[in-house]
DNA sequence: CGGAAAAGGTCTGAACAGTTTCCAAACGTG
DNA sequence: CACGTTTGGAAACTGTTCAGACCTTTTCCG
């Protein structure tokens, strides 16, 4: 006799989603593939990050040496040494099979669009309901810039754009929501093959949300960030069939 | 000469907030503080919750017996055994002086309400937009009658509405969001004064919420729930004064 | 009545992670 | 060129956490 648990309580998920060590690979790989920190640039030295972080210098050090032999980072030392990211991952579209990747994901992956589809809009009507300063207003503008480039690095640019705009929310507790999301999906959204009408509709869009949250008008930052989340997510699920 | 940190990257924060205990603990604490499990109720099976929250068993019951201690919960042995919830709390308004929390939170309550401010409209709109099978709807219904309780346990009535719609969006990661960010701002609730005609207002939005979501209306659950928001938010930023 | 079942209570050795301390390499400056 | 500084590299020791087996208490049911 199976007893028929109805869970609806969030509060008894895992306490921690992996060890230490797994969490700070993440992070890295975090940071990497959504471009916080973009190819040639530094790490923090291992001590500041390893605070930050708040995990062992050891901790780190091993996760470093991981990445390092996965080819993403590089280690050098002395005065001016540090730890460099040399690649940012696969290029676009070279990812495996996208639809293996998503059947894999199962119903996360619908739980993280969902996610998405609620965090992304309410940041980018937030950003726009707000004062910015003038460094924000002229990083959101380089981003979506950057973001049209259509050479290699499109995930990362769109990625850096997508985390501005969380970032311009001026929650610290939304900004990291977006980058945990940006890192769900990453792999799918790098998948999706790359189609010129889908990249012109795409930058239009970024477009529109960046103009709103400039010219101060929530309403249509929220609205356009819904089509754009709906269209991505449109995408996705075509892969599954 | 300080180097100025400007740090934007939301990736480097904590791995984790706490050890394994601790977060136990607030695991423990959220369930009951929230009302996910009521007073008199009983927590699942040590092994079973151990299991669900990826900690050991020794682990579990260390924080089982902290709240223990503190007079949250009671352990009987034997076959219909287990650990018992005995109350949740201090009573309603009864909480220290809530500006001086307030003020002890600084800027992390503004990020809190910002958060809220996001996640809470989104879940009620992804709620609304969702068809909704027949338990949950009476669940909705059920735990808006409840909130309207004007005796003890206001406050975990609204937590259990409040988390009822997020449950209701049918995505796991935003009702474990919105669980957290209840949790981080229900000190602060539960200090504001009680004033009949704040309640009669709070009821009567709480109501058409509920409405909207029953009768698949994402714009309005939206709007009325930001209003929600911005109402107790509003009484809590006047703590501050 | 007596055993099976279901729950909490206890112990132990191994794996994991954090702290501390020192070492080694490379660059810049006087 | 020598020294100091800034960086990564490594080892030893300490506390946490885990997995699993086993014990005790209580209730249900044949």
């Amino acid at each position: 006799m199976e007893r028929v648990e109805l869970p609806e309580v969030p509060t008894w998920r895992p306490v921690r989603g992996g060890n230490a060590f797994e969490i700070t690979v993440a992070r890295l790989v975090q940071a990497i593939r959504l471009g916080l920190v973009v190819v040639g640039e530094r790490l923090p030295p291992e001590r500041e990050l390893a605070e930050q972080l708040r995990v062992s210098r050891v901790t780190l050090r091993d996760a470093i040496a991981a990445l390092r032999e996965a080819g993403y980072l590089e280690s050098r030392r002395g005065r001016a040494g540090g730890t460099f990211v040399v690649h940012s991952g696969p290029p676009d579209g070279a990812t495996s099979d996208a639809t293996t990747l998503a059947r894999e994901m199962g119903s996360q992956l619908t739980d993280a669009l969902d996610f998405r589809r609620v965090l992304e809009p309410g940041a980018a009507a937030l950003a726009a309901a707000r004062p910015l300063a003038a460094a924000q207003r002229s990083r959101l503008v380089a981003c979506l810039v950057a973001s049209r480039d259509r050479q290699q690095n499109r995930r990362v640019h769109d990625s850096r754009l997508h985390l501005a705009i969380a970032s311009a929310s001026g929650s610290p507790s939304v900004a990291a929501a977006v980058a945990d999301v940006q890192l769900r999906l990453d792999q799918l959204l790098a998948a999706i093959p790359v189609i010129r009408r889908n990249l012109d509709h795409s930058d239009a869009q970024h477009t529109r949300i960046v103009d709103a949250i400039l010219a101060g008008d929530p309403e249509t930052a929220r609205g356009v960030m819904e089509e754009h989340c709906d269209g991505t997510a449109e995408l996705l699920r075509g892969l599954l069939g």
